[in-house]
DNA sequence: CGTCTCGGGTCAAAGGTCGA
DNA sequence: GTCGACCTTTGACCCGAGAC
């Protein structure tokens, strides 16, 4: 370049910067180094003779970010730094013009990064971004399939090897459809079969979505019942709160109409009685007041259930779970940062990671035989259920 | 083929269609086509920071002759389709036709922007802020403490109501100091005695740094209580892990030089040795990976502390922990973009704040008499401690 | 004859308006 | 108050004259 090249100036002033705005300058235009917006803008005031009065006092700043909230203020800037208005040139021949190509090509280039880097999301972002999609879907398909008629009677390991169902068309398409006893016809208050049907149904869906996840696949079989059993009594208890119908801060209603609420029972075990409580005040206000969508929840689900410490977990299975459940920690925070705006995307993720306290909590109680049997009562599970809560018979 | 208009394309194509509603598009907004409609609501959405709430079970159909029945899916459905809200810029000078103008607030804009505006921070943040430099100074003076040699011996009541010694400067002045004994000179394998003796002093710390917090200050005497017992297990814990003297991954050496590390030990109990393994695998190993600093640390402590599920807390105080706990972990997700950027800091912030769980797990398990005390075997406490541990006679 | 700069023109996509 | 058809304004990008 011949020396005064624009941009070729020292190391340490890579740019110059526009007199008026502080953006990045282009070039000298009517006499001052300025960016294309400014630029335009002095050139259009000129040319159609606009006169602007400013709603303040005359006074207000003018930066990139707020340079078109007062005309009046941004021409004086123009003005003031020295922009020429005899540089203008009124009349001209007209140019010839070209169609000019779409400015968002079908890639976005979204998030926000600064101009500096080259900006492109990176490849790994990308599928990890996509990863969260599939999982938002896969979600979708697990409610449908809860409140199907279908309802297999299998033991706990041929749930595990089977194939999966929700990723099975034909299947899906022929028995994921509503039943007409899980619809709400009228409240009643849940009695103890109640709590097992749905625990049985939550139980079933809970291991057709394991299997749609990537990282169980990959882990050796004694590694999926580890987890399946860690997440036993968490994942229905989540299940329960996310899903429809919603009655308020304070009460769950299952499906089919039958619900529960504070109201203490005195007549159950206080295993029971503290269970319910723990449920309502400490999962379910929280995570209703949040507004959690479909994709945040398929998240968080995924984030707990993917736990590298959980009990009988071995150590070779850490590291898997560890960065599959990172990959799904980033892709949800960069989905709140676009939903929520960078500002509150912090307090809202924030939030919801520190629920896992008290899914871990959860968790950890009832791994107390006494609890489950306190709160399930003394009502036989299915053998399916036996197995995934106290262990197979062969440990 | 450029020829053609933009949107006439060929014949088959003739019209592009909102994604969101499936209206004519009026071209690309906010980075997807979309029509008119989508794309102001939109805007005004995000200008007005509204928030939506669905009646139903947030799955409403969208489209052209419902679009306004449910804004709460509406304004789903646009960031679904990709609608990036940093397409949104700040308001503009009316232009005005006739009639007055409606101004939108100021509207934050805060994220990557960093070099060029002020970025006002709000008055909040800032005092969030200046309270986590507290916090890391507090800490620091923690250290001191707990490395001196003084130690009083007193019950728990008059430990939670004397006037805190952190604070105090002449008593800091004249007590911090660090003690001869709590120099490492030699590793020697840690025995029970070690044990007790750092978990009383860190006990002994912990007090006083709970008083230095303001929410904790607010709290009736019995949720203070409640609060500490909560942490007694993992406080002590967390202090071993973060503090020097380092000796990598998978050992922890206290500042005497007492060491324990993976090294299983037959002679003592099970729980002992799950416990050892339990904390050296899920805490020491990603928290010194993490190369936390004090600040953060600092911050990750209070967070925990400041458990609005912790037993036996009032359903009074829950409001006051849950906000206290939030303006922390607000600050500290700030300091982390400061200090690794925008796109680091949310993977950062994560995993911190799932490790809530391991220490949530530790806290319950640890309720368990008997496994309190086969981790502390059989040797006495001090009063205190036991009144930590096992609850003050009256109750 | 390049090629760099700085004039002006263009139009997709921002934001604003106001009757329904 | 919200909605959206219909405005104005913006600015990234283009063309071309003139200087080198």
């Amino acid at each position: 370049m011949t020396g005064g090249g624009p941009s070729s100036n020292n190391s340490s002033q890579p740019e110059e910067v526009c007199l008026v705005c502080s953006d990045i300058s282009t070039g000298y235009h009517y006499g001052v180094p300025s960016c294309n917006g400014c630029k335009t803008f002095f050139r259009r005031t000129i040319m159609k003779n606009q006169t602007f009065s400013c709603q303040f006092q005359g006074k207000c700043p003018v930066d990139k970010s707020i340079r078109c909230a007062c005309r009046h203020c941004r021409f004086e800037k123009c003005l003031q730094v020295g922009m020429d208005r005899n540089a203008i040139q009124q009349n001209r021949d007209p140019i010839g013009y070209t169609k000019r190509t779409r400015r968002y090509p079908p890639i976005k280039k979204v998030e926000a990064s600064d101009e500096c880097s080259p900006a492109m999301v990176s490849e790994n972002d990308r599928s990890e971004d996509n990863f969260l999609t599939l999982l938002s879907s896969t979600e979708q398909k697990c409610c449908a399939l809860r409140l199907a008629e279908y309802m297999p009677s299998r033991t706990l390991i041929e749930a595990v090897v089977s194939d999966c169902l929700l990723t099975d068309e034909v299947f899906m398409a022929e028995h994921a459809i509503l039943s007409p006893r899980h619809r709400v016809t009228s409240l009643r208050f849940a009695n103890q079969s109640d709590y097992h049907y749905w625990h049985e149904r939550d139980w079933f869906v809970m291991i057709e979505w394991a299997k749609t996840l990537p990282v169980f696949q990959s882990l050796p079989f004694t590694d999926k019942l580890a987890l399946l059993r860690h997440s036993a009594i968490t994942y229905p208890s989540l299940v329960h709160v996310f899903n429809p119908p919603d009655h308020g801060l304070d009460t769950i209603v299952f499906p089919d109409g039958a619900y529960f609420d504070r109201t203490p029972e005195p007549t159950r075990p206080l295993g029971f009685n503290k269970k319910k409580y723990q449920m309502l005040d400490q999962l379910l206000k929280p995570m209703r007041s949040m507004e959690i969508d479909m994709t945040e929840f398929a998240a968080f689900k995924a984030i707990f259930f993917l736990n590298p410490d959980a009990d009988d977990v071995d150590s070779n299975a850490k590291k898997t779970l560890s960065d599959g459940r990172s990959a799904i920690t980033n892709a949800l925070y960069r989905y709140m940062v676009k939903k929520k705006g960078a500002e509150d995307a912090g307090d809202r993720f924030g939030r919801l990671l520190l629920l896992g306290t008290v899914l871990a909590t959860m968790a950890v109680e009832m791994k107390e035989a006494v609890l489950v049997a306190d709160f399930f009562d003394q009502i036989q599970f299915s053998t399916f259920a036996k197995q995934l809560l106290f262990g197979i018979k062969t440990e």
